[in-house]
Order: C-alpha cells, then sequence, then structure tokens
RNA sequence: GGAGGCGUGGUGUAGUGGCCUAACAUGCAGCCCUGUCAAGGCUGAGAUCGCGGGUUCGAAUCCCGUCGCUUCCGCCA
C-alpha cells in the first residue's frame, strides 16, 4: 500500500500542510491551504490549515501578533489562507499523535485571506453520508473530501503503474479517435452531428475495437490505451455512459499470451495498491460451460461454495410428474445445499422462492434435515432413494437446507444462481479481504437472437472461434467455441477479451450470418474488412474496465466514487446540468429539426 | 420499459393517526473564553415534513397519483 500524502518540497518547490516535522522548528515558512477547523479560544485561536498533503496547526497569538490575530478571527471554515509564521514545537502535553505533523505548529507571524467561502452545502472535515445528487452537484468540494482525494489519487497511480507495466514490456500507447462512424452490433451509439455534414453523424466509439485491430495491421504490434468509451445504455452501479478501458492489443499471440500478461498485470497491481488476500495464484480458469453447470454464472464468485449439484439423472425415472416432465422436456434437475438454514420459516421459504420465481423458476423444492427428518412440501411424491439422492448423497447434513429447482438448463442456471448469491450475502460467506480472480474461456461465438432472427456474437463480432470447431459453424452455431476470454473477480468481470479472426473470408462468414449481407458488410465494416485483405497479423486483445478495477481497489462498491465528475443514473451531469437544449442556431448549423416530444416527456428537471 | 428502497431545518437522522406549536446531533449567527485539536459554555435564527389529490373530526404518519434519487431486472457485441 503506497502513501498518498508524500511529495519532495526540494522537487516542488513548495511546502506543504503535512511536511513539516519536529526538525523543521525554527525555520520561517509559508503555508497555503483551506481551513479545515477553526478553534477560537478568545485569545489563541488554532487553525487546521489544509491541503491534499495534509493538515497543520497554525496558532494566533494576540500578544505576538495582534494583526493576524485580528484577521484569524473572522477567517471561516474552507477560506483560502496563506499563513507566514515559525514553525515551533508544541509544548510538552500539546502534541497530536493523529496528526503526522502533530509535533509542530506554525507560530504566524502574517495572514492573508487569499480567499473567502461561503458556508459550504456539506461537510467537507468530516466523513459523512450526503447525498449523493447534492455531491455530484458541487463535485468540486466533494472532491476535496479526503475520500475522493484518495480514490483520484489512487486511479492515478494505478494508471500509471499499468503505463509504466507495458511500456516496459514494449507496449506503445495510440490515440484513436473520439468521433468515429456509426456500426451496427452492441449498444446504442452516442451520435454528433456535424455543420460540415448537414444530416450525417459521427458516433462516438463503444470501445477502440476496429481501431486497435487496424493497428495491428498497420504493424504496431503491441498496443494499449487507456481509452474512453461511451454507450448509450442504462446505468447501474457499475456502469456510467462513458467510462475507460485499459485497451490492449497483440500481434501473433495466442490467448495464454494475453491472459498471462493481465494476470501478471493484476497480480502486481493487487499486491501494490490493496491489502487484499489473493486467494487464486495463478488465477482460477474455468471454461464457460463449467461455470455455468456447476455455478450457473458466467462470473460466479468463488470466494464460497453453495456449488451446484446435478440430481437430474438420479430422478430419470421418478414418479414425480413436476421432476419427470422437466427431464422428459430435456431439461435438468440442480441442487444447492445452504448450511444450517433448515430452520427456515414459512415467509422465509416463500421469499426465497419468489427470487426462484422472479428469475422464471417455476418453483422452488425445499428439503429441510432437522432432527435426523427429512422435512419437504413434496417428500410425499418421492421414493426413499431419491430423497437420499436429493439430501445426503449430495452431502447435506443435519441443519442444512436444500434447495430444488427443476426446469431447462438456462431457467436452472438463472434461478439458482441468484439464490446461490443471495445466500453468500445472507450468510456472509464472502470474505471482504479477498480477492478470487477467476478466468472464464471458451465462450460460444454465438448466439440465436429470437427477436433478429439471427446469429449474435456473444462476445464481439471479431472474436476469433477454436478450429477444432469450424465444421459446426455449418452445421451446429451455438455450439461453436470462441478464442475469449473474461477476466472475473468476486462475481464481477473486469475485462474481456479475445483472438480475432484475421482473414477476411473467415469474418466475412460470420458477418453473413449475423445478418449482413456482402454489401452491406462493405458499407458497414468495410475498412476492418480490407484491412484483414493486405497482410493482417493474427492479432488478439483485451480490454480492461479501468472504473470497475479501482472500484474494488478503492474497496468502493460504487464506480462513480473513482470517477472525478461522473453522471448520476440517469446519466445527467447535476454539475453543468448536461444534457441541456441547444440554441435553435447550432441546429441550424448543423441540420437538424427536432421532432415534438411525445407529450408526457417534457424534461422535467430543474 | 419493469420491480424494490428512500425523500422531514444547510447536513445527517428521530418521529409511522391526536402528547407535533415537529425532536436530536451537527452546521450557521452572536456573545464569553490564552493550549485547543470532533475545543468548551451561553443565546439565537433556521422545516408549510418532495409535489398534487383523497380518506379522517384530525395526516409528516394511511390511500392514490406524480416527481426526484438509488439498487436490481430488461439492456450493456
Amino acid at each position: 500500500m503506497s502513501t498518498f500524502r508524500d511529495v519532495d518540497p526540494a522537487v516542488t518547490g513548495k511546502l506543504t500542510c503535512g511536511s513539516l516535522r519536529a526538525v523543521n522548528a525554527g525555520e520561517q515558512v509559508v503555508l497555503r491551504g483551506w481551513v479545515n477547523r477553526r478553534r477560537d479560544l478568545g485569545g489563541l485561536i488554532f487553525i487546521d490549515l489544509r491541503d491534499r498533503y495534509g493538515l497543520t496547526q497554525i496558532v494566533f497569538n494576540p500578544e505576538i501578533a495582534p494583526a493576524a490575530h485580528e484577521i484569524a478571527s473572522d477567517v471561516r471554515n474552507e477560506f483560502v489562507l496563506e499563513a507566514t509564521g515559525i514553525v515551533r514545537e508544541r509544548p510538552e502535553g500539546t502534541r497530536n499523535p493523529r496528526l503526522a505533523t502533530g509535533d509542530i505548529e506554525i507560530e504566524v507571524h502574517d495572514l492573508e485571506v487569499l480567499n473567502t467561502a461561503v458556508n459550504p452545502p456539506f461537510y467537507i472535515n468530516e466523513e459523512s453520508d450526503v447525498d449523493e445528487s447534492l455531491r455530484l452537484k458541487y463535485r468540486y468540494l466533494d472532491l476535496r473530501r479526503e475520500r475522493m482525494q484518495r480514490n483520484v489519487i489512487l486511479r492515478h497511480q494505478i494508471v500509471k503503474y499499468m503505463r509504466d507495466y507495458l511500456d516496459d514490456r514494449g507496449f506503445v500507447e495510440v490515440e484513436t479517435p473520439l468521433l468515429i462512424r456509426s456500426t451496427p452490433e452492441g449498444a446504442r451509439d452516442f451520435v454528433v452531428p456535424s455543420s460540415g455534414f448537414p444530416g450525417e453523424f459521427y458516433a462516438l466509439p463503444q470501445s477502440p475495437q476496429q481501431l486497435k485491430q487496424l493497428l495491428m495491421v498497420a504493424g504496431l504490434d503491441r498496443y494499449f490505451q487507456i481509452a474512453r468509451c461511451f454507450r448509450d445504455e442504462a446505468q447501474r452501479a457499475d456502469r456510467q455512459p462513458e467510462f475507460t478501458q485499459l485497451d490492449i492489443e497483440m500481434s501473433f499471440v495466442e490467448e495464454e499470451d494475453i491472459m498471462g500478461l493481465i494476470e501478471q498485470l493484476f497480480i502486481e497491481l493487487t499486491e501494490k495498491f490493496t491489502e487484499k488476500r489473493m486467494s487464486s495464484r495463478p488465477f482460477t480458469r474455468m471454461t464457460y460451460a463449467e461455470a455455468m453447470d456447476r455455478f450457473g454464472s458466467d462470473r460466479p464468485d468463488l470466494r464460497f461454495g453453495l456449488e451446484f449439484q446435478n440430481v437430474t439423472d438420479a430422478l430419470r425415472s421418478t414418479g414425480f410428474k413436476a421432476f419427470a416432465g422437466v427431464i422428459e422436456n430435456g431439461g435438468v434437475i440442480k441442487a444447492i445445499v445452504v448450511p444450517g438454514c433448515a430452520g427456515y420459516s414459512r415467509s422465509q421459504i416463500d421469499e426465497i422462492t419468489e427470487i426462484a420465481k422472479a428469475n422464471g423458476a417455476k418453483g422452488l423444492a425445499t428439503f429441510a434435515l432437522r432432527d435426523g427428518e427429512v422435512k419437504s412440501p413434496i417428500a410425499k411424491f418421492l421414493s426413499e432413494t431419491e430423497i437420499a439422492a436429493l439430501t445426503t448423497d449430495i452431502g447435506a447434513r443435519d441443519g442444512d437446507l436444500v434447495l430444488i429447482v427443476a426446469d431447462t438448463f438456462d431457467v436452472v442456471s438463472k434461478a439458482l444462481a441468484e439464490l446461490r448469491s443471495h445466500f453468500g450475502d445472507v450468510l456472509g460467506l464472502a470474505d471482504p479481504n479477498e480477492f478470487h480472480f477467476l478466468w472464464i474461456y471458451e465462450f460460444p461465438l454465438l448466439e440465436w437472437d429470437e427477436e433478429g432472427q439471427r446469429w449474435d456474437a456473444t462476445h464481439n463480432p471479431f472474436c476469433g472461434f477454436l478450429e477444432e470447431d469450424r465444421s459446426l459453424l455449418e452445421t451446429d452455431p451455438g455450439a461453436v467455441r470462441a478464442k475469449q476470454y473474461d477476466l472475473t473477480l468476486n462475481g464481477f468481470e473486469i475485462g474481456g477479451g479475445s483472438v480475432r479472426m484475421h482473414k477476411r473470408e473467415d469474418q466475412s462468414k460470420i458477418f453473413a450470418m449475423m445478418g449482413h449481407p456482402p454489401d452491406a458488410q462493405q458499407e458497414r465494416f468495410g475498412a476492418v474488412l480490407d484491412g484483414l485483405e493486405f497482410g493482417a497479423p493474427p492479432h488478439g486483445g483485451i480490454a480492461m474496465g479501468l472504473d470497475r478495477w479501482v472500484m474494488f481497489a478503492a474497496d468502493e462498491n460504487n464506480i462513480r466514487e473513482v470517477m472525478a465528475f461522473p453522471k448520476n443514473q440517469r446519466g445527467v451531469d447535476l454539475m453543468f446540468d448536461a444534457p441541456s437544449p441547444i440554441d435553435e442556431q447550432q441546429l441550424i448549423d448543423v441540420g437538424l429539426a427536432l421532432r415534438p416530444k411525445p407529450e408526457d416527456a417534457q424534461p422535467v428537471r430543474e
């Protein structure tokens, strides 16, 4: 864990409020900073002067410097001061061990108020919960607070570490444009009109995906960028309309090269910037199929077990219609054993049944093992052998509660995964001081889009596939495995990438399956397709969510806490009040006329 | 688009049908105070309880609607 408050005055040419120690006693100094707190004892006035490096107590004595004392009497919190005086060791018994500068104080001889400050809308000098809207409106004051300064500086240091790490390994940072072409696929684009081209639009990049591939065609070989990305989609605690990725692309690589590079980087970042215990070194690896089978999720939190148990086979000949019907239709029956919850009340069972139902399950079967007995509403429909198969055979012991969902594979996965996650929370199974990194690989390349009646990329349309699965493209496209890998951490995806297709014919074939006929392909993806024809090397890469990673490193549970100027959940910038209407002339310049709004869609922000 | 939670002086909370003429802490203003560091003491200002409607003799409190914030689902290649 590095400290953020050290800076060498010899380098910066500047004394800070965190730098003075007992050895400086007797020196004449000038300190500048904000009033953190003021204690007026009538005679003596103490002020804690604050900058981002720390606090220093400055003292005003009416007998030593009456003029300065007079000015200090009218000073208030957050005034900006320039204090000139002598560093004194504090009298014995008045030192403050909680302050780095607590052995000294400044006996001020001259005080200048560089600026006054009105009373701030929330506390700056203490950690306290404040309505986030208020914090975002006055973000510059929020950022003056210690916690936010810590996060902003941590982010800087992490980014610097990433840059150095990659630079050491021969990577070149290349900036790519923010005004690009709108392409189909993926999220909704933010679009930008321009006066030079009325009726036409740039788009802000959802990621530099195509550009970084073209940099590989260019022979740059090892590229990275701290890249801003834009997606016009709904926000979440870990999603903002504009966010930052550590974007990487390399030539002549396979999955292993990229995973190894990233794994080492994140081991070092974890060790350097967090106190977390890494429980997976090397990082755990799991295929998508295995993760879905054992945990029902492509990003399971592996800090705890509650693994799925597949009991389908044990129930093949059951007479219980609800289970038999599911098996007959090709579904599965899976269970999780929840330790120590056999005493759950009816209403508690109802509550978790709701979780299952909310995720598509028709119901939730439960078996409580209490006092040597099995209590279950469906026990009467099952044989002794079957009951054993659903309880003791899968490791349930007295006091445990077994949850069973029978349905299609997808429904079982989703419902049980939610329940697993729920019990991980309520039973406190996940260690907050643990980082469990997990690679998921061999994702399916394509999934059938019922709505669009076409195949859709599960990752991105440039993702390559396992050569051994090539023939499946004709026979069973949904079974083709992609050369894709996601890095997950404690149940969150923190990055993902793939080895790409580097031959035009492959790329073109996939585009066609995704519903882009050849002429449209040229129109929509011409640059990449053409580029692949001019000696594109095999290449692949990855994009890591920078904000999410910093959120983890800073121990925050919200991405906004690690962004200097984030938007709220609706995507509104409360400080600038953006988005906003623009002048009629601006519309004319770019050749736009606004459609009338639906009647109930008036903007109602104040 | 859907579901849940929240909305009370500047800030954070309490109050969940009458004891509310709305409480507490902190901040703010004034006065006192020469070793404080969450300084202390005294005095004071500050809220039509998000907004609208309804139920009731009576609503911060119950109901309906609405707005805002937030979390989750959908969505996010």
